[in-house]
DNA sequence: CCTCAGTTGACAATCGTTCTCAACTCGTCT
DNA sequence: AGACGAGTTGAGAACGATTGTCAACTGAGG
């Protein structure tokens, strides 16, 4: 028990690292099977399971952010990213990222005002690209 | 060609209108699977594979919310017409409506801006609620 | 060098969800 | 009434993401 700084026996091995990197070297979300995919590609194999494990463990320790897709599947990022929200194309999926003080400040005054606390948030708009009009 | 509601041929059979009435007369958000399970506690047996197309094209519609719990679940409820949002307890899941004005013309100036038409958006907020810290 | 907790990876197991397909329902036409 | 056909249904198989299992491995400390 001389373990105090929160990471009781993490050690830093290869596959762990090599997990770290490719999300740091990736651009945006990526889900748990792209990361191994990326790993094999790059030469560092490393099993999906221990992929899976290590992007929890990452997630859990507020390393990295983690959401879902549409329909389900996990993706993470590392974490600096600018806090941004998604403006999509119903027909061809064009995307654009946009960011909004208000809303943030928003969420945060409605979440306070009903005593939520630790506020997070997500936000997706919809609508039709000029080009697919 | 009489039709123009947008709903081709879409019949209110025993199994849906069982399944809109499951979800009108329980509180809250549901998975899929409890809806099979009340449906059964019903008498009204309907099969899985129904239950989750019957819930698919509710929510595809409109008609029902849907949206995924922390592990990537899908789940559903019938919403109140009025448009809104949801504030959720990541701890309870106790679900807060909220509505804002702003946050609906912030979307659509973004949307506007960027030259997307036909704009809707969706927003959920999480946080801890009082009673959970 | 030895030990042991932490870690790994191949593979099986889970679990929510979707697919397949033959049987069925029910308006509509004759 | 009977035939027709698009839409629907349900049982079970298939799927895909994720997690569990467990023997082998690794590395820091004694």
């Amino acid at each position: 028990m001389s373990e105090s700084t929160g990471s009781p026996g993490l050690r830093p091995t290869r596959q762990r690292l090599a997990v770290v990197e490719t999300l740091d070297s990736a651009e945006g979300f990526h889900s748990a099977q792209e990361i191994h995919d990326l790993l094999g590609r790059r030469g560092e194999a490393v099993g999906l399971a221990t992929v899976y494990r290590t992007l929890q463990r990452l997630a859990d320790a507020g390393e990295i952010d983690m959401m879902r897709t549409e329909d389900g599947e996990a993706i993470y990022r590392r974490c600096s990213d600018s806090h941004h929200h998604h403006l999509v194309c119903r027909a061809c999926g064009r995307t654009v990222e946009v960011e909004g003080p208000a809303v943030e400040r928003w969420t945060r005054s409605i979440a306070d005002r009903h005593g939520f606390a630790d506020v997070s948030h997500t936000l997706e708009i919809f609508g039709t690209c000029a080009d697919c009009r």
